[in-house]
DNA sequence: ACGCTCCTCAGTGTATACACAGACGGCAGT
DNA sequence: ACTGCCGTCTGTGTATACACTGAGGAGCGT
């Protein structure tokens, strides 16, 4: 693996992690340093962050790690709202209904998994995933599936400061089937609107969470 | 300027107005000599066409200028509208009327800049571009108005290969200010429609011209 | 003659040296 | 004491040298 790449995949995480806190400046001979590589891969490993979004290029100060607010809450939300209902929508047209009520039935029995804890849950996220994968392969639209990816770095950075409950998880599972449900029947504004209602309760819960800090 | 920056808008511009046809392959070498400058902010550029889509890396052949087919033009649009529509659902809903009203007014003039000949057709492409603007503006969110603009990257890409006549840049107009028409009179749904049959009416015309080539 | 192996080389990946711009602090003048 | 100017210095922007990998061809062996 590239020396860039380690980079990037370091920096990627450590911002997603919230280590390295919104407003930081990530000097380029620091971060080399720290990180064991030149300044060169260090460089290309910034531009991909910047492409993204997780930075910005502040002047001459070097690049600062991305600040996210309530309201840049809302407006991603907004943008995935729009994105994954007309994803939802695709797959139920042109997806394998099979493969939709298989995970439907995988996603009835993630209660279990939850109140598992540790491994469990992990195997919970697993399968939440699989749901995504499978949208994103149903929709064949290249583009789609794109715009979706960089938005979910900017969501996965979100929903670290969440603490999602083993509540609020069983209740995003029974969603997550209903979704997978509407798809598996083919039915694209019923899928659109499952999206839309799971998509409100996890900002309703992000933001109820977070507010009182 | 610096040096990356130009060498980005230049390949940029090479590659959307088809100078370097799709599967070119772009050696670092080759391409930092033929630009007159070094490899590295070279090499940045390549990043960041990558990152936007424009160029794809193929292994260690280097950087190669990305493919559209006229499957990727579906996708595309496909995305576009609903992206845009949604925009201009926003737009209708938070935008300042006079500001559309305005730009209204100026679209029902268009024809007459578009029977102009050469600088009356660049004053209405930028009254299209203020449009385009416009709306962003007014959305206020930022992940949206940056998804619509690296989409755009590749429309205008695909707007080269068809032959805009008079008589679509007159019926394009009229959808223009059909559009601007809904967001001032603030209705969300009106707009996001207005904004789907021009789309459709876009893509239906860069087919026509297009496939029999 | 065909195939395998090794060599060469083109090209990217990385490191580092140099150039230059912006910022901060000290010093002097008022 | 305050303000303006200049020097220094940190940090990015660029160039270039070196390393390494993968591909292609030539040569030798069978």
């Amino acid at each position: 693996m590239r020396a860039s790449d380690r980079a990037y995949a370091a920096l990627r995480d450590d911002i997603i992690e919230w280590r390295l806190l919104p407003g930081t400046v990530l000097a380029e001979v620091e971060q080399s340093e720290r990180l064991g590589i030149s300044r060169t891969p260090l460089r290309e490993a910034l531009s991909r962050l910047t492409a993204e979004g997780l930075t910005t290029t502040a002047g001459s100060r070097g690049v600062v790690v991305t600040d996210i607010s309530l309201e840049d809450i809302d407006e991603l939300f907004e943008l995935r709202e729009t994105l994954e209902g007309k994803a939802a929508a695709l797959a139920a047209e042109r997806g394998d209904p099979a493969t939709f009520e298989q995970l439907r039935l995988e996603l009835l029995q993630a209660p279990e998994l939850i109140n598992g804890g540790g491994p469990g849950l992990h195997a919970y996220y697993e399968l939440a995933g699989r749901l995504d994968a499978a949208i994103d392969a149903a929709i064949s639209n290249s583009y789609l599936a794109q715009a979706m990816r960089s938005l979910r770095v900017h969501l996965v950075r979100v929903r670290r400061l969440a603490a999602d409950d083993a509540r609020r998880l069983t209740a995003a599972a029974a969603e997550h089937a209903a979704i997978a449900e509407a798809i598996a029947a083919g039915n694209p504004r019923l899928a659109e609107a499952a999206t839309t209602v799971h998509l409100h309760r996890s900002l309703s819960h992000v933001k109820v969470t977070h507010t009182p800090h």
